[in-house]
DNA sequence: ATGGTTGCCAAGCAA
């Protein structure tokens, strides 16, 4: 029984809901998982979701910034909206839903972004993302018979040397320092999650989810970084089917400055 | 070394 999830920096759920719509139309994942919504939860777009047949939908959503939402075609059950740092920001939802006979606990994280300059003693925004991440270490990736873990989202970290457009160059650049990148590697093998993407595709091959606003050609330059990434438990990874970072969304209109990713499981 | 863009919402701030 095929399952598929995907995780999606969206930039404004309302401003980009027509991309949204042509991304659910075009690769219709069980699951979708979103971030940077700018939404509060009564001005969600939900009947717009129902219409293109995601009719249910948990949702922790804010005033202007960040924002996560969670969104399916099959039943979801909100588990969690964990609040992290007591800084009251909508960054975590956590739902349980049924596939193949499993139950399967799904965390969607928006990891703080952290600003510009990577010194935790003069940048209270690093100290938060330090912060953040060391907290995600009880973050586990639960699993038993029948019960399986997946954790996505838009974690603000290219952990490895492949995953942005030059390791020299980015060291001492915010998503890329070695104490951000030895945080999350850390809070990974700790919390026993598989990292599906590099699972499938090995280094050396590059992998980028995101290409700065900024650049004059986004394409051309290709500075980008692996900054979304989706997580299994050990017991859902040897049923990955297939990992597509659609790469092509970053040329859409007006598009979001990250693509979706969709990992796709074969479950018994 | 610097500045480059976007979205929030109507001035900067966050990314």
């Amino acid at each position: 029984m095929p399952f598929s999830i995907a995780t999606w920096n969206i930039n404004s759920v309302r401003l980009r809901m027509p991309l949204v719509e042509r991304f659910l139309a075009e690769h219709q994942p069980d699951v979708l998982c979103l971030q940077e919504t700018k939404c509060p939860d009564d001005l969600f777009p939900s009947a717009a979701f129902r219409k293109a047949g995601y009719e249910h939908v948990a949702i922790s959503g804010q005033k202007g910034y960040h924002g996560v939402a969670t969104v399916a075609r099959r039943p979801i059950e909100i588990v969690e909206k964990r609040e992290f740092c007591k800084m009251g920001d909508c960054r975590h939802i956590s739902v349980h839903v049924e596939a193949g006979g499993r139950r399967i606990l799904v965390h969607n994280f928006y990891v703080p972004a952290g600003g510009d300059e990577p010194d935790p003693a003069i940048n209270p925004k690093f100290r938060h993302k330090l912060d953040f991440v060391a907290e995600m270490h009880e973050v586990r990736a639960l699993q038993d018979d029948g019960y399986s873990s997946i954790l996505v989202g838009d974690l603000n970290i290219a952990p490895l040397e492949e995953d942005v457009w030059s390791h020299k160059q980015l060291l001492n650049v915010v998503s890329h320092t070695p104490v951000e990148t030895e945080g999350l590697e850390g809070m990974r093998r700790g919390g026993n999650w598989v990292d599906l993407m590099r699972q499938h595709t090995p280094p050396p091959e590059k992998i980028y989810t995101w290409w700065s606003y900024r650049a004059r050609d986004w394409e051309l330059s290709d500075r980008g970084r692996r900054l979304d990434h989706i997580w299994s438990s050990p017991n859902l990874s040897g049923n990955l089917a297939g990992l597509e970072v659609l790469r092509a969304a970053r040329g859409w209109d007006r598009p979001s400055d990250h693509v979706p990713v969709i990992a796709s499981f074969d479950l018994d």
